[in-house]
DNA sequence: CCAAAAAAGACTTTATATATCTTTTTATGA
DNA sequence: TCATAAAAAGATATATAAAGTCTTTTTTGG
């Protein structure tokens, strides 16, 4: 249970990728996912996702590619990953408690409530920075 | 991301039930079934899977049905999560290091491995007997 | 205006989740 | 031993989501 998507995957690639180059540099998108091995149009998608939130920049036209958006150090894995699979929610009933006819008596509500947090807070202390740094 | 399927919530519920219930009480699935709002043939499936290790024990025939497999304090809900849903896996490079061939220079790696450990361990540390406990 | 590149949207394919139905096996007790 | 009760096993169906592709549109630089 509990696996990540392959466009997570993908996603995590591609941004680390671009964390790794200079912040004024633009990568093309073409290049990028061959760098890390993703199907293009597939992290096209993706990166799109990224845009619309500021996690990248985008440029179009000719010269034109991605960047990131902010400093690596500023940008959490936590982030990169709700960006584009949603929230991090071990079961729906955490999400709506309220939608939840069995949030009233049933005792593993709070259980998922902690994985969650657990989740979220290792997924929230690594930064792209420390990603993209070599080994 | 990292979402309980029905089955696995299903499974949570019927498990609990029986966890209320003295250990030397047989069950019928459709009691269980109707009692914790299950469709009683995907909870069959889910028992049977139970029974197979032992989780549940299970009597055919006249007077037959299901009663848990041991003390309640010493089954964890870890134990039934992976009993249904496989290994608690947030990222397959996690599963065989050895068959992804990222795992050389890959830094996200090691987070993967933490989220695993912290999501085995919340869940690690909770038994059938608490969760059944009454309000 | 032309070419390069991303954005947007429609579409296809595949896999997984969510069941349901039928048949078989096992046990009880009349 | 026969009828009945109940779970086991296996096959099948449907729905949803994941994964990927294709086409058209918009933007930009030269």
């Amino acid at each position: 249970m509990m696996e990540l998507t392959r466009k997570g995957e993908y996603a995590i690639r591609g941004i680390v990728y671009l964390a790794g180059k200079p912040l004024d540099k633009v990568c093309l998108l073409s290049d990028i996912a061959a760098a890390v091995d993703v199907p293009p149009t597939f992290l096209a998608k993706i990166f799109q996702q990224f845009s619309k939130i500021g996690l990248v920049k985008s440029f179009r036209g000719t010269g034109g590619g991605f960047m990131l958006g902010r400093e690596p150090e500023n940008i959490t894995l936590l982030e990169v990953v709700e960006a584009v699979e949603g929230p991090i929610m071990p079961n729906r009933c955490v999400a709506a408690p309220t939608d939840c006819e069995r949030s009233g008596f049933c005792n593993v509500h709070p259980v998922w409530r902690r994985v969650q947090g657990e989740v979220r807070s290792v997924l929230g202390g690594v930064t792209l920075k420390e990603l993209s740094a070599a080994k």
